[in-house]
DNA sequence: TATTATTTTGCATACGATTGCAAATACTTC
DNA sequence: GAAGTATTTGCAATCGTATGCAAAATAATA
């Protein structure tokens, strides 16, 4: 019903100071008296004030908004992800904006638009892409854009992922020294660094060891296609003995198939590994081998790039690997002692 | 770099026209002839003018933006519950800022005040309590608070819930009509409403039956404590042959104790029964048969009455439940035909 | 074409804060 | 207590846009 607005002025009215005052009290670097600190923060208190971040953001020309766009919800990475990015940039006193960049809403550059539009001290995209228009455009604003879990060839922007090469490396030698002989690879969406680099690390390390992949198909970081390409891998008469599959999350639509589906062991006839190491991995239903993405170490570097270079204009972009472990379950055979 | 802002007045410059004029070819309602209409929005395509989303608002008092509390990412419900609504909101031209009560941050009383302080047109509370103090201070600025999947007695804000005592009422029909005799419940944390309103429907409808819960044990809504109190439900000589966990989340916990711990046959010897049908508790690995919240539809209702309050500040509060189906799977047994 | 009704436009102010500047006050020091 | 230095304080301008009001331009009507 009343909706009234508590400004500073009336703050300082009751308090028998200036507006400026009040202001002062409450921006942290400016020097005020304890004594009109006190009376301020009395009045204040008594009235409700709290000061209009809006109009504080108009002048200071910082939002303290991060603007964050994700896209797959549904792998279970990135609600993780989600959670520890709102926290770490909350305890420094920023807050995020989501924008979901569904297939649905076509294009990423009109979400970026949207976002600059609220001011934002920068810019965080998820599994991301953008055009190198938006990115000069963020660029000629001051707006950092960080790119998380996934790298472009634009070294306007920094980008944190894991070491994804390095991770499809250590599966390879991993399955190789279980013994396995014919090995399938189920790809995520082509065109993902993320992708390319788990591939590129796995085939490379494979070819190492004089091997090649045994059979190959895309499942597009998506249930339905994992679990088709599962099916098409595992018709045949001559089946691969492992497979590894770009993520955790296909991951799991392919164990269900083999399992329940067409009937194979895991991992007596089938090794299966995947990326990611979302909880789900180490549940005993599934017990997924998998390359761990640190999310924590991910975030914790994502989020203090993103505050230098809001801090310091002058920042240069850089591109961070972070090396994860590859965490060792029950849905892949070991043979052999595995030298690390 | 040359970071400049392009503003209203540049563009005016531009077009050879007023600021107003500016303002008004960007604002819906506005009336402009479509000569300067033209001559503006080629200026401002020029420049790549934008208007700055902060300074409109603290002119309109509308921020467009809606602030999102949410605080179990980890139950998957909340990050597709995410998704949604902010689909939805995009859609209308709403923004969505993301807090995350954390165990950690403690109060939640001081996350609201920093949502407010951002200006928020309204407040979505996903599984989350708000002391009667704050609903005042946002009732008395006019800012609408709406409750997700959670009630509260507490007419001054409008909460959204599936049926949850008819959802419980349901669970036990089923049970019984199973034929079972000795029914579990492991509860959520137990001030929760739609905890409470899980329990209450599925006991009375025990109760109208002649039976009563054989074992309850609590489980706080959290992996861990589901994990202990599978262990100490079923650990005895006399089990339950049925039990319903007030949460799918939870429900995957209890199934991974139950039959890689304890080495139970689901549903052979016991039935388990969740609740939420996340995307996990239709994959074969689980398969489990549970209560549908309706994300879709609870997040529609959500946000068209949020909307409706924002638009009309005297739409009164209400309180929506939402019926949802139980869908039933492969973790509990059918002895007897079942009659809707 | 003259007159009236309707739109369009610019001017100036307001939204709620921050901040440079200069005057006023408080604190040192001799 | 006077002179000098360090802090506080208030004034006023500013951020980028929206909007009421009155003047100007355009359209409608006779």
């Amino acid at each position: 019903m009343a909706t009234k607005k508590i400004t500073s002025l009336e703050v300082a009215k009751l308090a028998g100071v200036s507006q400026s005052a009040v202001s002062r009290v409450f921006t942290p670097g400016a020097s005020a008296s304890k004594k009109t600190g006190e009376k301020v923060r009395k009045a204040a208190m008594e009235l409700g004030y709290r000061p209009n971040v809006l109009a504080r953001s108009l002048i200071t020309g910082r939002s303290r908004i991060i603007g964050l766009v994700v896209a797959h919800l549904d792998n279970y990475f990135y609600p993780e992800a989600l959670e520890l990015i709102s926290n770490a940039l909350q305890k420094k006193g920023y807050h995020v904006l989501v924008f979901m960049a569904s297939k649905t809403s076509g294009n990423i550059d009109d979400v970026v638009d949207e976002i600059l539009d609220y001011q934002v001290d920068g810019i965080i995209l998820a599994s991301v892409a953008v055009s190198s228009k938006l990115a000069s455009r963020c660029n000629a604003r001051g707006v950092p854009v960080i790119l998380f879990n996934r790298s472009q060839d634009d070294d306007r922007f920094s980008a944190i992922t894991s070491d994804n090469i390095l991770g499809g490396q250590k599966v390879a030698r991993f399955l190789i020294a279980g013994g396995h002989k014919r090995i399938g690879y189920i790809a995520g969406w082509e065109s993902a660094s993320t992708q390319r680099d788990r591939e590129t690390g796995f085939v490379e390390e494979l070819k190492q060891h004089g091997m090649s992949l045994y059979a190959r198909e895309v499942g597009n970081f998506n249930v339905d296609e994992a679990r088709q390409a599962a099916h098409k891998m595992f018709s045949g008469d001559k089946i691969p003995d492992a497979v590894f599959v770009a993520s955790d999350h296909m991951a799991f639509a392919v164990m269900d198939v083999l399992r329940f589906e067409i009937g194979l062991k895991i991992p007596e006839q089938v090794s299966v590994v995947g990326y990611d190491d979302v909880p789900v991995s180490s549940w005993p239903a599934y017990d997924l081998t998998t390359v761990r993405q640190p999310a924590n170490r991910m975030v914790a570097e994502t989020v203090s790039m993103i505050l230098e270079c809001i801090e310091n204009k002058k920042t240069k972009p850089r591109q961070i690997k972070i090396d994860g472990p590859l965490i060792m379950r029950g849905s892949t055979r070991m043979t052999t002692k595995l030298s690390k």
